[in-house]
DNA sequence: CTGCATCCGCACAGATACTG
DNA sequence: CAGTATCTGTGCGGATGCAG
């Protein structure tokens, strides 16, 4: 692969050096295991807050507000206020959050794929 | 999809509840920072102790040591030590974690691809 | 070089209470 | 119902020192 870097030089480097770290913010944002749940319940459907609550087993009131806050900021998942009383809220995934989303599947296959494999690993490293 | 449940019905309810607690222990266990980035450091190559922390970019000695204890003990990397003085392990990743290391690849291929997008939407968000 | 233990600060996460 | 704010404690994670 020719980056931009080899075709023009050291000025670039400045450019290339922000880029990397903005990946590795938002890897930090998205790889902890509440916005991976949160993004893994969403699915292709439309969930509620209370919902969320509901489907993302454990979570607190805190820390689903402050992810789906997180995933909105990065145009993860899209938030539609009906303005009716009482509240109601509904969260979908955005078209990168179905991206993203396409990966976090995978990583839950490959977990119930091989929990054989693991649970045998801990019982050996165990003993 | 037929589970084992429909087949032979309640009695399997606890094993099908300890398998995912099962999930979930290892869902925790992997889907953390530091170590998808030591999975996507290794590769499929073999890297020594001091070698990782080189290449996992502000990793602790401390949190170095623990994920790979915990990536071993869940048979994700396999840990060959030299008796030689002074010591020298190599770390590689095992056919399980070989299969993780696929999924992160495209969890990071997805971050650099949606880099615009997301800086964008921050902008949009923070305004 | 690698690994383990200890100490400690700080940030994260839970609980609770209050507003729209 | 959804969100924000505040308080509190625990556990994560960094720094350091020591051992093999």
């Amino acid at each position: 692969m020719v980056t931009k870097q080899q075709l023009k030089g050291l000025p670039e480097d400045a450019d290339l050096r922000r880029a990397d770290s903005l990946a590795r913010e938002i890897f930090s944002d998205v790889a902890n295991k509440w916005a991976l749940l949160i993004i893994e319940a969403l699915g292709d459907g439309t969930l509620r807050f209370s919902e969320l609550r509901n489907e993302v087993e454990g979570i607190s009131h805190k820390m689903l507000t402050q992810n789906l806050r997180m995933l909105e900021r990065n145009g993860l998942v899209h938030r539609k206020v009906h303005p009716t009383v009482p509240p109601r809220v509904e969260y979908t995934l955005t078209g990168p959050g179905r991206g993203l989303r396409a990966t976090v599947d995978a990583m839950c296959g490959w977990t119930h794929q091989n929990l054989g494999h693991i649970e045998d690993a801990r019982h050996r490293f165990d003993s």
